[in-house]
DNA sequence: GACCACGGCCAC
DNA sequence: AAACGTGGCCGTGGTC
């Protein structure tokens, strides 16, 4: 992958640049004159004192951070309405973003040899056993806002050819069935049902539920996998702290074994000193010989976490030894699954490449006469790759970008 | 010019 | 008050 590269159509982004560049500017301007005062839209540090000191504005909305005011996106938007120059910032904030990261950072790593991009894909980095990319980071190409997909468009494959992305369809949360072994859901991914709805359904006591209120239970999935508490739930979906604390009840009723899962990594990590994936990886644990390190060695079952959590440095390890094994046995799968497409690409004889991992996503370049048969063998080997308590499945795409690939 | 901490933000 | 896990990169503001 890292000697394949990617194509990057240059000229397109040239020009995106350049329609950036003027709208930045014109973003600038408007917020200057919007402020009354020149200031660096680009300094956290003085946009902090043109609005909270300048402007007087309401400081309850924001935080103190080492250096002053927080004036991340979460603070801008409770301002939007507070003062013209806010929007004009967060616009401002998105785009340059896009630009600095993105539009004009890649074009300055194409190779000319090759014409293409060539990360870095790191293999011993992460502490889960993900790969990591850099020079540039090609896992964090955006893909949310329709401004973000045009810079997916200058992603292409060799001239004549067909870009084929193939992702594992809610893999952690299948991987945590499987680990778990809770019935509720072991039975949902057996029938294909949509699981974020099943849980809003369990959640809310419905038979059916809204489009919101699946995304309810898709936030308190994904949640789950990362330790979310209840504060957090609350403030990503806009529902009441009391409310949040009752779905995170609810969810420890319904789907017991996941927590049961859960509590049992916290434990290890404790008493081991590890946890471990499904192909056996550890990821160490180092508590404080002083503290909670005295835990090693002893039954799991008889460490209390309550206790155990109290600490916020040790909380946060804990939370950390919950989801390694989720994402670590993820990228366990997906790492199988690169040998075994690259030896029956071999096999095969054919051209077709292996161009990005991103997780769980993998990014081939393929000619148009190979489309057919490989958007049907790839996700078949895929999905064979493990045989948990629950299937494997993986969704293709193809097309001309990476963006219409999806 | 090299390096760093920080705030901020992109992805899965 | 309050971190939800894993990463990498940007510009600012500062040091050496």
């Amino acid at each position: 992958m890292e000697a394949t590269g990617i194509r990057i159509a240059l000229p397109y982004l040239q020009t995106l640049s350049v329609e950036l560049g003027e709208t930045l500017e014109r973003l600038e301007e408007q917020a200057r004159e919007a402020a009354g005062v020149d200031f660096n839209l680009a300094s956290p540090k003085q946009l902090g004192e043109l609005l909270f000191e300048t402007l007087g504005l309401d400081r309850k909305k924001s935080r103190r951070t080492k250096t002053g005011w927080s004036t991340d996106a979460n603070v801008l938007e409770k301002l939007e309405a507070d003062h013209p120059v806010v929007p004009l910032v967060l616009e401002h904030r998105i785009l340059s973003k896009l630009r600095s990261t993105y539009v004009d950072a890649l074009p300055q790593l194409v190779e000319s040899e090759t014409g293409r991009v060539h990360t870095d894909f790191n293999q011993a980095v992460t502490a889960t056993g993900r790969l990591s990319s850099s020079n540039p980071n090609l896992q964090n190409i955006p893909i949310r806002t329709e401004f973000s997909r045009r810079i997916r468009k200058a992603f292409l494959p060799q001239e004549n050819w067909q870009l084929l992305s193939a992702d594992y369809s809610q893999i952690e949360l299948r991987i945590l069935t499987h680990l778990s072994g809770e019935e509720v859901l072991q039975e949902a991914f057996r029938n294909g049902d949509d699981v974020h709805a099943l849980t809003a359904r369990l959640l809310l006591d419905k038979d059916e539920v809204s489009s919101d209120e699946r995304r309810l239970g898709k936030t308190i999935n994904f949640g789950v996998i990362y330790g979310m508490g209840a504060q957090r739930f609350a403030r990503s979906t806009g529902v009441s702290q009391a409310e949040a604390k009752d779905f995170l009840s609810r969810y420890k009723q319904r789907y017991s074994k996941v927590f049961t899962f859960l509590e049992l990594q916290e434990r290890l990590a404790l008493s081991k000193g590890y946890v471990e994936t499904l192909l056996g990886r550890r990821r160490p644990f180092h508590f404080d010989r002083n503290g909670l390190g005295r835990l090693l060695g002893k039954d799991p079952m008889d460490i209390d976490l309550d206790v155990a959590r109290r600490g916020g440095m040790e909380a946060k390890q804990l939370r950390a030894a919950a989801n390694a094994p989720i994402q670590g046995s993820s990228a366990d799968i997906i790492k199988v699954a690169m040998v075994q497409l690259q030896e029956k690409l071999t096999a095969a004889d054919l051209p077709a490449r292996l161009l990005l991992q991103v997780h769980d996503e993998l990014v081939f370049e393929v000619p148009e006469g190979e489309v057919d048969w490989l958007r049907r063998e790839i996700p078949k080997i895929m999905a064979g790759v493990a045989k948990l308590k629950v299937p494997l499945l993986a969704e293709v795409g193809v097309g001309p970008n990476w963006d219409k690939a999806h």
